[in-house]
DNA sequence: GTGAAAGCGCTAACAG
DNA sequence: CTGTTAGCGCTTTCAC
């Protein structure tokens, strides 16, 4: 078939009109049967099929969002400029896990890509002429405007890690025990002897960098030497320059905690060029598990992994829920309807042990 | 405001009737006003700005839509596991091009993930259905059920790169001068005295692999030595696996042209290995310039650039320019109503010198 | 310039 | 079980 006609219908697709007189049934029936088909005769919903599959007709979304009110897609917004949601694979696990959710309960994935504050406005008109029926939201930093922005079009919405202070009592969220995780890595670098336990915390505008330089802190106190302590932005480069700055302020330091796997391995590069072995002179903890980064260095990092995909699926769960499409509760529990709000997600987080320390 | 109300609409949003009550004039105008207010005397214009204001008006856009049958989006569809789309730097240049293009005509930019092959019935259903009023697709392969879907939808389509033959005659494209960007690669090679020059092929059922592929041999005719050419995926790991398996077969070999930049870094990584000196030893280009990837390696690649941001940006031009929310044309030119279909665009590469080669 | 009226294609009561 | 009847909120002729 080497040039086929680019478009099937020449001029207006066929409507539910079209399909009902086709089938000699009133509109009312096909449109019964065009969603399920429940509490038809066999006979005519069959009629009805046939119609469907002859026109080639697909129901117009428009039509049908006008009046159901719900547009069967949920936006997905990332706060952060696209060089890092392309970058680091937290965001595309997160994602996938949010995408397999969200598609076996038949709802569209709409990403919005914000190009800079100018889409602000545009996200805005975007979320509330009703595009989406709910919203996911994460990589929020301390000042951002998007929760307002989110918040004014008056959609159901989930965020992904635990939104700054102000916003932490009217907003659900998952998010993983940072502190927890920090805590678990530093007792395990006390435990194997470290005294001089260094830390590259992630941007401390936003929560999960916070928590885990608070899990570190936990595990020193009273003690912890500022000087010992460094802050990144998440990045592999970022993670190289602190390293080099805590070498610096500090050449005595025997360990250091990461706040993620990336500032991780930019670490370790540094380490290695500076000639200091590890994990024989300076062992080196990670954070996140993304086995593209944690696995694959030399020696690969020990870390705490979180689940990343989960936390996806959990937020999308907790979404759908609010939106009336979730699973079927277990049987004995109470309709959804007049219920408390579900409570905000804290997934649990685990060490591994590989070769960094 | 430590606990703020999650909703400020308690029943249901304004809609245009109560912006034109309150502003005392007929919904006609208050929608004219709302749309850009030509034709409407300042005074009146002003009280429905005032009331639009006051109500947090916002328009409905299902029952736009249903009328207008536009949607004012536009649908992003990546024919590629979300791994790739999510490492590999090559999406996120095109994608922000494409953002780019779309934020500057005030088009918003839905990007459809496809996690598998169950997510077809759901795209299909999605184009057809009317959300989008045009398609971008990209990073086809041969066999893919792509196209025929978005084809069926009726949609308006650009792809990024050209497609396989049998599509080529009916669909338009952008695509790079893969073949005049490998020619230059191998010529250079050559200039440089290489005379055993091998190929680290991309995946073959894409049509970008075969161009550069097809360059190489240009070059090379009419005595290309098949052992010297190996398949790979576009991805750092397989260039590795290819790199190994061409220093098994042909020892000798003093340069090699890697399809693209990530199995450039690939094959370096494994030439160190091996104590090849690069370019001292075995001389060393890649493809696509993405500097993440070339400028970063060791030493960096030379490598023959493409402007994939400029790509995605034409991709949504062209498009654009069919929704009939182009740039004015340049004066003299015809309306573009009638005109014939915008050819396919062929983009540029050039020859990017460094350290490799 | 402005308003009245007629739908866009669909779903959702409500009768039969 | 099936058909009839109203709209959902907006744009768009067409008179005034």
């Amino acid at each position: 078939m080497p040039s086929e006609p680019p478009e099937p219908f020449p001029g207006s697709r066929p409507t539910l009109e079209a399909v009902a007189s086709r089938a000699g049934v009133s509109r009312a029936t096909a449109s019964r049967v065009v969603r399920g088909g429940a509490g038809v005769r066999e006979a005519l919903a069959e009629k009805v099929r046939r119609a469907v599959a002859e026109l080639g007709y697909v129901p117009n979304h428009a039509a049908r969002t006008l009046v159901t009110r719900r547009t069967g897609a949920v936006a997905v917004i990332i706060a952060e400029p696209e060089v890092r949601i392309f970058s680091d694979p937290f965001f595309s696990r997160q994602i996938r896990g949010i995408s397999r959710e969200l598609s076996a309960h038949d709802t569209q994935l709409v990403l919005l890509l914000l190009d800079g504050p100018g889409d602000h406005d545009r996200l805005a008109r975007y979320l509330a002429g009703g595009h989406a029926d709910g919203a996911l939201a994460f990589s929020l930093h301390a000042d951002d405007p998007i929760p307002a922005i989110i918040r004014r079009a008056g959609l159901p919405t989930v965020y992904g890690g635990r939104p700054a202070a102000d916003l932490a009592g009217w907003v659900r969220y998952v998010d993983a025990d940072n502190r927890g995780g920090a805590r678990a890595a530093v007792r395990y670098l006390r435990g194997l002897g470290r005294r001089r336990i260094a830390h590259i915390a992630g941007p401390l505008d936003q929560t999960s960098a916070l928590d885990r330089l608070d899990g570190y802190r936990d595990e020193l106190a009273p003690g912890a030497d500022p000087a010992l302590i460094a802050e990144g932005a998440f990045t592999e480069e970022s993670g190289a320059l602190a390293m080099a700055a805590l070498l610096e302020r500090c050449p005595d330091l025997d360990a250091v905690f990461a706040a993620n796997d990336l500032m991780a391995s930019g670490a370790l590069r540094v380490l290695k060029e500076r000639g200091r072995a590890v994990p024989g002179e300076v062992a080196l903890v990670g954070f996140d598990d993304m086995d593209a980064v944690a696995a694959a260095t030399d020696p690969p990092l020990t870390t705490v992994r979180q689940d990343v995909e989960g936390m996806g699926r959990l937020m999308a769960r907790l979404l759908l829920r609010d939106l009336g499409r979730a699973l079927p509760e277990p049987a004995g529990a109470r309709k959804s309807e007049g219920g408390p709000a579900p409570a905000s997600v804290i997934t649990p987080t685990t060490l591994i042990r590989r070769a960094s320390a």
